[in-house]
DNA sequence: GGGCGTGCTAAGCGCTCGCTCACCTTCGGC
DNA sequence: GCCGAAGGTGAGCGAGCGCTTAGCACGCCC
């Protein structure tokens, strides 16, 4: 499983953004709204980070929120895969719920750049935008909380409210991407062991 | 509408804010941030939700900044005041835990306004005033931590890594403020009960 | 009841924002 | 060798920003 960072590997999700222009604004935004929020960036402070004059944005987004909304897209479905992945595995479900934990903290420490701007700024969109992001949120909850009832259902589990169990399962894990710091103590795998850890414990699996 | 939400939890922090003109900027500042953050937030915007003119704004605050850091230093204070509470009463470990957890969930979730610009829009102070607030955020850090090396002491508790632990308590309870919605189906109470029981099984409390 | 500090407003300054427009370059097709 | 499309630039627009200033209303002390 490769990861660094956005550039040394959280994978390279922007592949599929093209041109290479448009591709080096998107990265560019995804900086500068990590750093400084949506609204406390400008185009200008984009479009110089890629290199190219404030107009040049202009050529490839219509406006700056589409460029939140297509980093956004791209994030969530970025982050759905990951968890589809792990919860279509095979194995018992605390094992598959382990390897979701632990992959998606992965994501959002490794990758905490991006995972900042889509988890944080869902916010700054306007109301469909924002609408088809929360589906696929809808999607990922769905996912997690598949593996949960997977194993309330062969006694691998122990939980008394489910949908709870799985908002603070979700929530512990997103809340990584607002504290991790690259340069901190943790590297990202330690805090995905970590976490998978506690969340075995959080649903009473291996009592 | 006066805020009935305040009460719910957090009685009324903002009672040593005087003379009255300031408390109701105040309060006006924290809807504002709270809906739409600081930086999407204008002067006219504050001042207009608490019945003045832009100007009346600078008789009582130098600068906007000087708003959220007044509301960033009460709220920490008070957030660290609940969890201090909590921490040094008469009991167990195992209840001093508890406790800890359930009442400052039940801060996040009932005053969910306040505790999002505390908590979001530390990023958008300064590096004095931010360095300020982080002092209080490793008391805040330390109050809990010290609960969990108790609870270890006596071994009432089963955790390896105690740092990484009450990091993810606390990232636990400080994300309630990003998801909870005061329409939606639980109470704070709930969710402070529920919390509190899944942190226990972090701990590995009452095995 | 005149003088004055306190708390407020209307008006507006200087600046920067998101975004546009007229124009320039490069390059493959014929 | 000319042409149009694609991708870029410099200058600048209207609007709205944080914040200031001149002046007004009002309570309080003498």
């Amino acid at each position: 499983m490769t990861t660094a960072e956005e550039t040394g590997g959280g994978e390279a999700p922007w592949a599929e953004v093209t041109p290479d222009a448009a591709r080096r604004l998107l990265l560019a935004a995804v900086e500068a709204f990590a750093e400084r929020g949506y609204h406390a960036t400008t185009t200008r402070d984009i479009a110089g980070r890629a290199g190219m004059s404030p107009a040049a944005l202009y050529i490839h987004y219509k406006t700056k929120e589409e460029l939140l909304h297509r980093i956004s897209r791209i994030g969530h479905e970025k982050a759905l895969e990951i968890l589809r992945t792990a919860a279509r595995r095979e194995g018992s479900a605390t094992e598959r719920l382990a390897d979701a934990v632990s992959s998606f903290v992965r994501w959002h420490a490794g990758g905490r750049t991006t995972a900042r701007v889509v988890q944080y700024e869902l916010d700054s969109l306007g109301p469909e935008a924002r609408a088809e992001i929360l589906a696929l949120r809808h999607e990922v909850d769905a996912e997690v909380r598949g593996i949960i009832e997977d194993g309330l259902a062969t006694g691998e589990f122990d939980v008394l409210d489910v949908r709870g169990t799985t908002l603070a399962v979700l929530s512990l894990c997103i809340d990584v991407a607002r504290w991790f710091n690259l340069d901190g103590p943790r590297t990202p795998e330690e805090v995905g062991t970590l976490y998978a850890d506690l969340v075995l414990r959080m649903v009473g699996a291996g009592k």
